[in-house]
DNA sequence: GTGCCTCCTCTAGTAACTAGAGGATCAAGC
DNA sequence: GCTTGATCCTCTAGTTACTAGAGGAGGCAC
C-alpha cells in the first residue's frame, strides 16, 4: 500500500521532484499509482529503487546502463555478467577522463603560473591559447563535453 | 582577400564543418563573406581564430569564457585581468573534477574488484549500488553531467 | 476563508554540438 | 558535354539528463 507522496520520496532520497517525474517518463521508475486526485503514491520499494538510481548516477553510469542494472536487480536469477561489464566500462571511462583532465590541468597550471598583469596584448594566457598546440592527444574526440 | 573554403578551414584546424557554421551562428566567428554562389570564404586570420577557439575548448573553457577571451585578444590594449581570472577558474574547475573522479574511481574499483560471476541475485556490483551510500560528499551537485 | 504549500501537465531551455533532409554547385574524368 | 562524387547551402531535430517556468487544482493550518 503506497502512501508516500512524491515530495516525501524526493526528500527521502534527496532527488528533486521533477527528476522523479522525469524518471517515470523515461521508464526508469514504474508508472506510479495515483490517488483519486491524481497524485502519485510511492512505497518503500520506490525509495530503494530511486536510491539505487541516484547512487548509480553519482558514479556516472549513463541512464541506459542504469536501465540494464535495474533490470538485473529485478531478475536475480539472471547471470550478472553485464553488471560486471558495465562497471568495468564505467571504471575505464572514469580513468580515461582523469588522465585527460590531468593533462589539461598541467597546461592550465602553466598558463596561470605565467600570470601577467598588463594589457591583453602581451597576456600569456591569451598567447598560450593562440599559440601552436603543445597539447598531447588529449580528448581527440573534440573536447570536454561528456564523460 | 579570403580564399579558403569552409571545408579547407575545417581540415586546417581539424574541426568539423557544421561546427564552424555553428560558431558563426552563435557569434564566436564573424559572419563570413560569401562568393556570388553563397559559399563562405575565410582567410588566415580565420584559421588562427578557429584554432584559438579549438584550443580553448580542448582546455574545457565554456563558450562564454571563450567569447571573453577572444574579445580580449581582439583588443590588445585592454587589461587582461579577466583572462587570468578565467584561467584560474577553469583550473580550479578541472581540479575539483579530478578530485571527484578519483573518489568515483575508488568506489568503482572496489565494485569491480569484488567482481562476481554468479547470478544477479548475489552480484556485488548491484549490491553496492543498492546498499547504503558509503560515498563521501562527492559531486553533491547531482552527478557527472558537466565539467 | 485566506494564504501558502504541494501537486498536476505541458513546453521550452540548458551546453555544445551532431545528424539528416533536401537541394544546388563544383571539379574531374571520359 | 556529361556524369559522378565531393562539397556546399539552409533548416530542423536529436543528443544527455535534467531544470525552469507557466498556468491551474487541491489540501492544510489558522
Amino acid at each position: 500500500m503506497p502512501t508516500i507522496t512524491i515530495g516525501k520520496l524526493a526528500k527521502a532520497v534527496d532527488v528533486k521532484v521533477p527528476t522523479i517525474r522525469f524518471y517515470e517518463q523515461i521508464g526508469l521508475l514504474p508508472v506510479a499509482p495515483r490517488t483519486e486526485n491524481d497524485r502519485r503514491l510511492y512505497d518503500e520499494a520506490s525509495v530503494r529503487r530511486l536510491a539505487f538510481i541516484k547512487h548509480a548516477r553519482q558514479l556516472g553510469f549513463p541512464i541506459d546502463a542504469i536501465r540494464t542494472l535495474l533490470d538485473l536487480s529485478d531478475h536475480p536469477e539472471r547471470p550478472c555478467e553485464s553488471a560486471n561489464t558495465l562497471a568495468r566500462e564505467q571504471l575505464s571511462a572514469v580513468e580515461t577522463k582523469i588522465v585527460q583532465l590531468k593533462a589539461l590541468r598541467s597546461e592550465l597550471r602553466r598558463m596561470v603560473a605565467s600570470g601577467c598583469d598588463g594589457s591583453a596584448g602581451d597576456c600569456r594566457v591569451i598567447e598560450a591559447l593562440a599559440g601552436p598546440e603543445l597539447l598531447g592527444d588529449v580528448s581527440a574526440r573534440g573536447g570536454e563535453s561528456n564523460l
